[in-house]
RNA sequence: GCCCUCGUGGUGAAAUUGGUAGACACAAAGGACUUAAAAUCCUUGCCCUUUUGGGAGUGCCAGUUCGAGUCUGGCCGAGGGCACCA
């Protein structure tokens, strides 16, 4: 027997799936459609450990769906566009399109290694002009539809990447790319309206049944809906403003306004702009701003206005009016009515500047003279001190209550505020989707036509330069339009609003006069299942339903609002961190184990500190190269580790032992192999043993069930069950008639992880015809002999082999005969049986 | 502070959804083969007993049940998300 050469074999598959279209996919109209998609990567170089998972968890799914017989759409592309493209190319002095180019190239040869059943004829770049011809129709569309809008706006400014980002892309206050600290700016910007959407995307979760909770809940935070009231304050004072507007959530605590707080940039701070002490105020509101930490610490400050606001539930009552750090201008009307007693924000703030706190809700178990002391209270109880409103049940009762009251009164009315804000998508880089708009001289927008799309990016032009590398292409910039000399719109769109919509460009990649073609986006859409990694819970999911609600809105021949039928969120890659004496990071291939000790490698005199094991990253130098494991190991190894130790949501840890027992294990498999088909040549079969068929029944029912749940690690587990059964039981019996259909099945349920392996296999064996996935006999799982629990008191004594469907009585006579349970029986009085059918018996005595 | 998720051997983890806890694998120890090593194969895995067997046991404490890793309540711990959102 040969060993099982890897190189050679999985070479051989994939040129025969290459040069035979085996992953080409047509519309069908006879066949169910399945649309498995992955994430599409960023081609940044190589392939990592993370794209290997990613793309095996979509493979299995695909493969498998495509032997239960589906038409099954399983497509790839680049997620071209991005800051990498352009900081790579101004170091190297390339232009971004020949990195990006060069990139795909070595990826796409790299993910073919891994034998990825993926559709190449569809294979789409967002910065091919191809797609982001399309991109720039879509835009237009929604700029007619008005969901698309400029505004002068505080934004996100990323002082490193040198440019605007969106607010999801801004965690713990600094840039998700850059790391940098983010500033406030205040620029003008393109916005996309999808706060229009809040209420239609926060509803449309609850049809998403098939995506994980820990997602829904965090788009639900994200969208932020609050119910309260606005109310309108009179103020006094010498401003020609009369009136203040603030968004509440407890109108019903009115009775305990102390003092009116404003954001900063109020439209009321205008007044104060010649104030020297204001300046200083907003100067220093600014400082604090800047990171998450500093405001959730931070001081409440304010800055005492004189003017003094009306408490529209009582006229004679007068309170201070401050502008304060903590009052945000894009929530709400950027201003907050301040009831220290029940909130401890203000509470903070009222103790700082010695304002009223004034108790108007108290515990259901105080009484009435209960008296707020050192901090907030904001559970549940009964209105006090609030003349009509007393005895009302806070909260829920007491809020209802109070805005009808106001509404009456005409001061207030219901309102639903939502903490989502339109989606800035105004970028100041090059390597990005051109933004179809131009100003005339006046400033005014004008779109580019759409016959004169796309707008292409200028090629060959200097990157060394700060800011906008646009900006000075004077010659790219000028153009016409109707005889009318006007400028370019140099901001690019953020990358995000390329992988908005790419999973329709899938269903129709080649169509030329539109993004997508409706009768291909009517048979392969939605998505059956998209698998991803967590990070984009908020940006690229939510943006990707606001897509389809955008094109969706005023449109009646489109009608997805959801991309995603069912959403998988794999967990990462992790490794060892290892750093040398002096704390700089070490590559696992210079680190050497020896007796349990780490060294660096060659050199066994310099001790490696091991730190805690971590997502792959670059930056920790943690990473294992998949081409180079694919080389050493092979895809079907790779895919089997890769699979094995932990189930897919959940971080894996990468293992070098790991790695080899999976490549052992394909070695073992082809040693059996070997031996079946010496067996299936070399002796007549004519026993017919029942115990294999319902072996392979019940592999077939588990691996079926695990694939269905995601279960794939358990499936590797099953995996290994059958070689040591089969493994066994051919060393212990000849001539079994029914090895070959059973052993026949095993191969293609195994196809899905080690497609090469399988498909040799089968091949080898002639089994080239039905290949199909197997369908479990519910006949032979019925097994005819049953391990039957014997409990006594509920503990278990025994474990009897018995017929299937034994009665009570008879099994009771049985274990009679055991001398363990006799031991029991005979001893003692039985006070109660408890019997359940082909599993379990309980026998409870008095003892 | 608020919300969500999760706690099972030395490790990664299984457990047909309330019915044999620890499948499958990694690591470890012992053994077989070998001059030796590698590779391969076998055995072991908490406590008591020579064995048959018995006891404890799924973060901790209670509860429901004939029976709880699984259900309920409380506590402790870890991870993640949001965070001056009015």
């Amino acid at each position: 027997m040969e060993r099982y050469n890897f190189k050679e074999i999985e070479e051989k598959w994939q040129k025969h799936w290459d040069e035979n279209n085996v992953f080409k996919t047509k519309i069908d109209k006879n066949k169910e459609k399945f649309y498995c998609l992955e994430m599409f990567p960023y081609p940044s170089g190589k392939i990592h450990m993370g794209h290997v998972r990613n793309y095996t968890i979509g493979d299995v799914l695909s493969r498998y769906k495509s032997l239960q017989g589906f038409n099954v759409l399983h497509p790839m592309g680049w997620d071209a566009f991005g800051m990498p493209a352009e900081n790579a190319a101004r170091e190297n002095k390339l232009d971004p399109k020949d990195w990006t180019n060069a990139n795909i190239i070595t990826m796409k040869n790299q993910l073919k290694k891994l034998g990825l059943s993926i559709d190449w004829d569809r294979e789409i770049s967002t910065c091919n002009k191809d797609y982001y011809k399309h991109q720039q129709t879509f835009f237009l569309e929604l700029l007619e539809k008005g969901l698309v809008y400029r505004k002068e706006n505080y934004v996100n400014w990323d002082p490193i990447d040198e440019t605007v980002l969106a607010n999801e892309q801004v965690i713990d206050g600094k840039g998700w790319r850059s790391g940098a600290a983010v500033e406030r700016k205040k620029l003008s910007q393109w916005f996309f309206d999808i706060s229009k959407f809040s209420e239609d995307l926060l509803n449309g979760l609850d049809g998403l049944d098939n995506w994980p909770n820990k997602v829904k809940t965090m788009q639900k935070n994200w969208i932020g809906k609050s119910f309260g009231c606005e109310i309108d304050f009179k103020i006094n004072g010498d401003l020609p403003v009369k009136k203040i507007k603030c968004f509440t959530t407890r109108p019903d605590t009115l009775f305990g306004f102390s003092f009116l707080a404003l954001s900063v940039d109020h439209e009321i701070s205008k007044y104060y702009e010649k104030d020297e002490n204001f300046i200083k105020f907003k100067e220093e509101c600014s400082k604090t701003g800047t990171t998450e930490e500093a405001i959730a610490v931070g001081d409440k400050i304010g800055f005492k206005t004189n003017l003094l606001a009306i408490n529209p539930l009582n006229s004679k009552e007068k309170v201070p009016i401050y502008f304060a750090n903590f009052v945000l201008m894009d929530y709400g009307f950027g201003a907050v009515f301040g009831c220290p007693a029940h909130d401890q924000r203000d509470f903070d703030f009222a103790k700082k500047y010695n304002l009223e706190i004034k108790t108007v809700v108290k515990p259901h178990d105080k009484s009435d003279t209960f008296k707020v002391k050192n901090e907030a209270f904001s559970g549940s109880g009964i209105i006090i001190n609030s003349d009509f409103l007393n005895g009302l049940e806070a909260p829920e009762n007491s809020i209802t209550e109070t805005i009808k009251i106001l509404e009456k009164k005409k001061i207030g009315k219901k309102k639903i505020n939502y903490r989502l804000k339109d989606w800035g998508v105004s970028r100041q880089r090059y390597w990005g989707c051109p933004i179809p708009v131009a100003y005339d001289k006046e400033g005014k927008v004008h779109p580019i036509p759409k016959s004169m799309l796309p707008v292409t990016l200028p090629e060959n032009i200097n990157l060394n330069v700060k800011g906008n590398p646009l900006d000075s292409q004077n010659n790219w910039k000028e153009i016409d339009i109707n005889g009318k000399k006007m400028v370019r719109e140099t901001d690019t769109l953020d990358t995000f609003v390329c992988s908005s919509w790419y999973y329709l460009r899938f269903c129709s990649p080649k169509e030329g006069d539109y993004g997508f073609n409706i009768d291909d986006i009517d048979y392969w859409m939605p998505v059956d299942q998209y698998i991803g990694g967590v990070e984009h819970a908020i940006l690229h999911l939510l943006y990707s339903r606001f897509f389809m609600r955008a094109i969706n809105y005023k449109n009646k021949n489109f009608n997805i609002k959801e991309p995603f039928q069912s959403l998988f969120t794999q967990g990462m890659v992790c490794h060892e961190t290892y750093k040398d004496e002096n704390d700089k990071w070490l590559s696992p291939e210079d680190v050497e184990k020896i007796d349990g000790k780490y060294f660096q490698k060659g050199n066994s005199k310099k001790i490696v500190k091991v730190g805690p094991s971590e997502s792959m990253s670059k930056s920790k130098k943690n990473v294992i190269d998949p081409e180079y494991i694919i080389e050493n190991y092979g895809a079907d190894a790779v895919r089997l580790f890769i699979l094995s130790d932990s189930p897919p949501e959940k971080d894996v840890q990468w293992s070098e032992q790991g790695m080899i027992s999976s490549y052992k294990f394909i070695q073992k498999l082809w040693t059996l192999h070997n031996e079946i088909k010496k067996k299936l040549s070399n002796e007549p079969m004519e026993i017919f043993d029942n115990e294999i068929d319902e072996f392979t029944n019940q592999t077939i029912l588990k691996i079926t069930n695990n694939l269905d749940k995601f279960n794939y690690n358990v499936i590797i587990a099953n995996m290994y069950e059958t070689y040591n059964y089969f493994n066994n039981t051919i060393k212990k019996k000849n001539k079994l008639n029914n090895l070959k259909e059973n052993y026949k099945k095993i191969l293609i349920c195994f196809t899905p992880v080690i497609p090469h392996f399988s498909n040799h296999c089968l091949d080898d064996l002639d089994f080239t015809n039905d290949l199909i996935w197997p369908a479990y006999n519910k006949k032979a799982l019925i097994k005819d002999e049953i391990n039957f629990v014997i409990q006594i008191n509920g503990k278990k004594r025994a474990l009897i082999k018995t017929k299937k469907d034994i009665s009570e009585e008879s099994l009771l006579k049985v274990i009679k005969l055991d001398k363990n349970i006799n031991r029991y029986l005979s001893n003692y009085k039985i006070k109660k049986v408890i019997f359940v059918k082909n599993r379990l018996i309980n026998i409870l005595i008095h003892e």
